[in-house]
DNA sequence: TGACGAAATAATGTGCACATTCTGTCTGAA
DNA sequence: TTCAGACAGAATGTGCACATTATTTCGTCA
């Protein structure tokens, strides 16, 4: 006697992870908060083995980490961990700007100019919001325009890590980027054909978002769960 | 009432994990084999829990792919996977040796020097499954001696997905690298401080990989989950 | 009053049973 | 003979109930 038809039923793992991802990569989670399962089920109104399914998933991707019969955690970043996060990012990012003056298509060279003009576009305006996911997807796009999927999973994870405490100390009031100005100096590198020059921009460019966190202090701020997922369910 | 002390309980879920894991690398079992739950359960004699548990761990992880409703399977690189593995390689491990060939200590040295060592002692009495596993740990050896943790997890990643279908077609027949003494050379170039040079034999080093996994094809055979695990349970 | 300890409570971990879905097979008709 | 449809068997997916473990609270004793 099937009372409940459920069609849906792969999507709804993927709600909560999103949820929670999104929760995370807004800052509504503050580290050190637990993720208890039976007030996650409550507020997000799945089952709790669903919500478990969705914590293991995330441990094991590294967002959050698991103490045995303790529970799953919001990981604090360490000073250590994230300059080794960018260390990577360094290698990965200067090899792919070098590849990338060195050759590159006219519609990769068409893409590269149009994010660059969004990006001035939404600092012209004061967009916080919209300019913070450019600057981020800019490094991403830079990934795809090599057209190397693994490499462009690889960085993105690499990237949304090396956000996040970021994000999760003060989403809004911080500046996207070090130097906005950066991204198009580096672009600029990149279609005139500079690899040596695109290489130096842009690891003076991680540097100097590295110092820019390092100085960050980690604030603590405990938040309900009921208004970490407001409208993230969406 | 507890009947069982059971005192290792994460253990056991590191130990299935482990198991499969095991199995692949060693080449028992083939791409798009379909591993079903109960079969593994009675095999490595634990629950079917346990047995989904690390599945879904495997499958996050990329080394296994699931189909909804259908089980999960042993995946089959294609070609341009594995090229863009060995590309984001390339990208890594040229950045790794110039890095270390620019600034590495004594004792990262000595531990190359020995690393060497072992490798040639190993090829020298034919011993084919050392000698391949050495080969591997090779350049997991250049990412630790970076000092940076983060790097060698994603390498030993990258490492293993790269040569996962190598291990899956042939694992005895085959020889370990392109060239054995493709890494006394990196090895030398590193030490006498030499980074372009080691750069660039780190380079055709990888290209001879991806040619040599390329030219391979890729061979089925199914072999029955109880002879697949036989001995990786240690 | 403070500290130590034990019981109560709540959360995590695990196994089981049932529902759903897919696959392979058998039968019957064109 | 071949194809279509239905049925049987098995595997996956899911929720529930219970065992285990940690935390908190309360009581007692120094």
């Amino acid at each position: 006697m099937p009372r409940k038809p459920r069609k849906g039923n792969v999507a709804a793992d993927e709600a909560v992870y999103g949820a929670i991802r999104r929760a995370m990569h807004l800052g509504r989670l503050a580290p050190g908060t637990k993720l208890q399962e039976p007030a996650l089920a409550r507020v997000l109104k799945v089952s709790r083995e669903r919500v478990r399914k969705a914590l293991h998933r995330l441990v094991h991707e590294g967002w959050l980490t698991s103490v045995p019969n303790r529970g799953t955690f919001v990981p604090s970043l360490t000073v250590e961990e994230m300059r080794e996060i960018y260390d990577v990012r360094s290698m990965l990012e200067a090899a792919i700007v070098r590849r990338l003056s060195e050759d590159h298509t006219a519609p990769a060279a068409k893409r590269l100019k149009a994010h660059i003009a969004e990006e001035k576009a939404a600092l012209k305006i004061e967009d916080r919001g919209r300019a913070f996911a450019l600057s981020g997807e800019f490094h991403i796009l830079l990934a795809e325009l090599c057209g190397n999927d693994e490499l462009t999973k690889l960085l993105r994870g690499l990237l949304t890590r090396s956000t996040m405490h970021f994000s999760l100390a003060a989403p809004q009031q911080l500046h996207n980027c070090a130097g906005p100005h950066d991204h198009g100096d580096i672009a600029e590198a990149i279609l005139t054909g500079k690899a040596d020059k695109a290489a130096k921009l842009m690891l003076t460019h991680l540097v100097g978002l590295v110092e820019l966190q390092s100085t960050r202090p980690p604030e603590i701020k405990p938040v309900r769960l009921e208004e970490a997922f407001r409208g993230v369910l969406a």
